[in-house]
DNA sequence: TGTACATCAGTGAACGCGCGTTCACTGATGTAC
DNA sequence: TGTACATCAGTGAACGCGCGTTCACTGATGTAC
């Protein structure tokens, strides 16, 4: 059974769809600690107090936002997870990715990275939060990878972060420097953990 | 001969140290492009439009601010260059000046996380030349060393970037974190790096 | 050392402005019968 | 289908408040002689 959406519910949406979308074009040079109510109201085209209907405040508004940011960038780090190939290959394929994501989901990348350590604690912690759980993802499919025979689970914890937090960094380096050498610097990197993932085993852990 | 300034001078500097020292203590729980002008004089206790005798506004203090926070992080980052050694020795004393430096300073560790990607440009944009300097620093300091034979300059400053925002991440982590788990963390991704490090000549590159 | 003038860090009052929040309201949409 | 009432997203006016900036000022410090 297919639920169809009111009227009056799917017109609610719509707008809180455009508060979202203008605050998040609003986002793009400044912080979500200064941005102000008013602004965002003005942006879309409806009176101030029409944002109660949506949001407490900003830094719900905040909150609501890394949800559908950090949505996107799941379905890229899925997307990730199961290429299949040569280290080499999956380096490249993996890079790819991010700089698709970047390109369909600047605003998104721009936002993340700001907030990440931003003045807005809910925010802040919602963002660690989830950022959190896509690490444990990672290094779930990694534990599942005939590679990491041996491996404790906090170290492939500890590599999925890493993965992770090299994702995020490289998104948000794309978004001021020039592709090429980004997505160079991006790719020795990785190749850089592979190859210490590779021998992490070699000699036992004290 | 030595240089004494004048009562008026001291004075002056007095003042301007005390709205830097006041609008850092204010960026503990916002960003900087939040941060009002009143608040910083309201807190110094000085009058509101003294604050332009030492800065044109807020972003102005804010790249002061970063002159003054990545200098005590240039002096932790060359006391870990300059570390003999095992490598497991290394990465422990490394890790152990972050978690100092973190201890001694805070609000500076938090300031530059904070406004790295933040929403000020002047501000980011002089954390990311100055991070730019520290990451070709230690690249030189890696190219001396003797493990780095056949590298090239641009894997080298990979690998100081490399470097620099695993001291940074470390950092601003260990302010939300428990020291234990993140220092461990840290340790782990840094043998992990070693460990790629030593590896990165083992077939050549393409 | 003393005097007369210049400098300038900090003052305090004033300004216009946009902010977040509240409130009673309107009128389209939804629901019950 | 039609009617009568309920709901509720969005309105528009009002409020008190703190903001950044300006300005002529004061009085301690500095300088020239």
């Amino acid at each position: 059974m297919s639920h169809t959406l009111g009227i009056r519910q799917a017109q609610k949406q719509k707008t809180r769809q455009a508060l979202m979308d203008s605050a998040l074009q609003l986002l793009e040079h400044q912080s979500l600690s200064s941005l102000g109510l008013r602004e965002v109201t003005r942006a879309v085209g409806v009176a101030p107090a029409a944002f109660y209907r949506h949001f407490k405040d900003t830094a719900d508004l905040g909150v609501a936002l890394v949800e559908q940011a950090l949505g996107s960038l799941h379905e890229t780090i899925r997307a990730a997870i199961v290429t299949t190939g040569a280290s080499d290959e999956r380096i490249d394929r993996a890079v790819e990715l991010i700089a698709a994501h970047v390109l369909a989901y600047p605003s998104h990348v721009r936002f993340i990275a700001r907030e990440r350590h931003g003045g807005v604690a809910p925010v802040r912690e919602a963002i660690g939060v989830q950022l959190r759980r896509f690490a444990d993802e990672v290094a779930e499919a990694l534990g599942a990878d005939p590679e990491s025979v041996g491996w404790s689970s906090a170290d492939l914890r500890m590599l999925g972060g890493m993965y992770v937090d090299h994702m995020v960094m490289t998104a948000s380096a794309l978004l001021e420097g020039d592709e090429g050498p980004v997505l160079a610097t991006a790719r020795a990197r990785l190749r850089l953990v592979t190859l210490g993932r590779r021998h992490w085993l070699d000699q036992p852990e004290p």
